[in-house]
Parts: C-alpha cells; structure tokens; sequence
DNA sequence: TTAATCATGTAACACGTTACATGATTGC
DNA sequence: GCAATCATGTAACGTGTTACATGATTAA
C-alpha cells in the first residue's frame, strides 16, 4: 500500500487541497499511481482521523471552499518509517492481465492477438516520447535550486525506469510477434 | 480482473479442484498471477452461483472430500468473450510501491536504497535462471503432443516477457547505482 | 516428532473502480 | 451555448490480503 504514503509524501513539502493531491497523482506520478478522487477523500479522511493530518478550511470568493491539509509530527513518522523501509523484492510479484491471456490463446483468436501487440508498441513509443519530453524538462531545472537538484537525481531514476521498461516492453512484442508469425 | 477468467480457463481443459486451481496458480503461472486459497474458494463460489460453473463431490478414504469444478457452457462462453477482447494498453497502468519510495528518497536513507538495489538485482537473477529452467523443459515436451504443441508457443511469449522484463529490471537497477554513486 | 501435504473454507479488513451528486466560473 | 476547471465528496461494488479454523496422512 502507498497511496497513504504518497499523500503524506507530497504534503510532508508542501499543505494542500485533495484537488492540488490529485492533479499533482495523476500529471506528475500518474505513470507509476494513478488515483480517483474518490479515493484521495477517503484516504485523507481516514489519515486525518489517526492523527496524521490536520486540515484548515479557506473561504475563497465564486469558489467552492478549500480544506488544505497539513502533515502532522505523527504523520511524519508514519511517513519516514515506511520511507527507509525498502523492499524492492515484493515489487515483482505483479499480475498481468495481458499474460494471462496470452497464456490462454490457443483458444483465442490469433489476428486480434497480433493486432494487438501492434497497438501494445504503439502505446509504448508514445510513452517514451513523454518520457523524453519530461526528462529534458528536468534537465533545465535551474541549478542553484537545491531542492530540485537534490530530488532530481530521484526523479530522474524512476523516469529511467519508465524508458526503459517501455523499450523493453516494445523488444519483447517484437519477439512475439515473430513467433507468432513463425509457424504458420 | 482476472483470477475468475483464469479458473474459467483452466477448468475448460479439466475439471479440478480449487485445491488444484491453486497450485497450478502458485506453481506454473505464479509469476504473474499468484493467488491465495480464500479468494480460490471465493471466487469459485461466485462463479457457481452465476451458473459458469457446477461442482461434484467425491469421497475419498482417509482424505477430505472433493468438491471437483465443472465448466457450464455459459462459463465457456464467458471466458471466450473475455479471451478475445484484447486490450494490452491498459497492462501499462501499474503501480509501483518501489518508484514511488524512489520519487521521495532525497528524505531517505541513501545506503539503504544502494543495498535494496543489489538485492533486487539479485532477485532477478534467480529469476532469470527459473525462467531458463522452464523454458528448457517446455522444449523437451514431446512434438507429437498435439495439444502442448499449441499451446507451447504461448507459453513461450509469457516466459520471454518474464525473462526480458527480469533483463531490464537489472539494467535499470545497474544504471540506477551508477546515478546514485555519481554525485558523491 | 515435526513439518508438509491434502482439502475445505470464513471473517474482517484494505485498496481500487465506477457511478453519481452539486454548483459556480472561465475560456472557446 | 458548451466544455472544462475548480472543489468537494458518497455509495456500492469488486478484488486482494491476513489471520484463523479443522483434521487426517505421509515423509524426513
């Protein structure tokens, strides 16, 4: 689970509106946790009332009223605690749709399976030039601004990730098509 | 969603037990999807009180009973609507517990985020040296088995993704150090 | 004698998705 | 005039996890 910690995560920097939680999920990380707003409310609520939040209600003129949270001491315990406690190894345990069926496809239908693939690299070089066009905004980031230079070098390694995830994914498409292709 | 997809699947080649549809589950396709026995059960509940499958009892001497799962013709016309609906760019939207605790490291403790990293390199090194053990023994199957012979080339992609996946996993994780060493 | 295997499940909780609801303001 | 943005949420459902429960047999 890490929604939680992502929450307190972003508001450990900065208190903010679930609205300004969400935008900032589903622009900057969307592509490793995307979320509903459904639950971001929920998960708020339920941070607050264990004592890791505490919220502030801002009146604004023509606008609906903003409840900015703000991370507690307790919260950033919690935070911290979950923070320096790596385990990368949990992460490879994934479910996949897409091999599962792929696994059942002997019974399935081969042009949908080969369109498919063909789509599946599509979206995945589209991912990649997001990729690169959020990489060299941050390679512009100013350099006397400490926090950014700190955080980039992080920010940087998960979109690595990403990239190469996505060429990964497009060479092992390839390489099933071929088989597909093979034996006809 | 899938486990219900996958037990429909497997159940259309044999009827089984949800003992059985659970170790198949932990053993051949554990690496993308793994499952425990209260949602095997579950699941199968649900599938039998939506009339996709229908179960026999069996008694057995000294052991506990049986309770063998049957596919309806509506659990095989379900699965085979699922099967070739083929939507491969929704798998891109995952979540990664690991990226995130990345995206928040410059409050972390460096070292031991180097250490979680050679673990994980680790790790996908096993793996690739179970993947290679499966795909040697799915090609020692026998030729003249129709059926493996079909299903054997799909079983192959599914194997392949696992094995590039694993490949890129150590890469990023390679280049991942080389950043973090970097700016020391 | 201890652990693993066979075989069934229940209960409670945590997390994720979909759909619905409200209502003003701003840009095309 | 219509869609998007700002800003809050609720309800219901689906899926996944953890812990618990039973009880015999077999292999180390």
């Amino acid at each position: 689970m890490s929604l939680k910690h992502g929450l307190l995560g972003l508001l450990n920097d900065d208190p903010q509106t679930g609205y300004e939680l969400m935008k900032v999920f589903n622009n900057s990380l969307q592509f490793f946790w995307s979320v509903q707003t459904s639950q971001i409310y929920r998960d708020l609520a339920s941070l607050e009332n264990s004592g890791c939040l505490t919220s502030r209600k801002e009146e604004q003129s023509g606008k609906p009223d903003k409840k900015i949270y703000y991370i507690t001491e307790k919260g950033k315990e919690k935070f911290q605690l979950w923070l320096n406690e790596y385990d990368f190894s949990k992460s490879l345990k994934t479910r996949s749709t897409m091999l599962m069926k792929i696994f059942f496809s002997n019974n399935g239908d081969k042009e949908k399976l080969i369109k498919s693939l063909k789509e599946y690299i599509n979206v995945n070089n589209q991912f990649l030039s997001e990729y690169k066009e959020v990489a060299d905004y941050i390679k512009n980031f100013k350099l006397n601004d400490d926090i950014c230079h700190n955080s980039r070098k992080y920010w940087e390694i998960t979109l690595l990730k990403g990239k190469i995830e996505s060429e990964s994914n497009i060479q092992w498409a390839l390489q099933s098509l071929a088989i597909l292709k093979k034996e006809e």
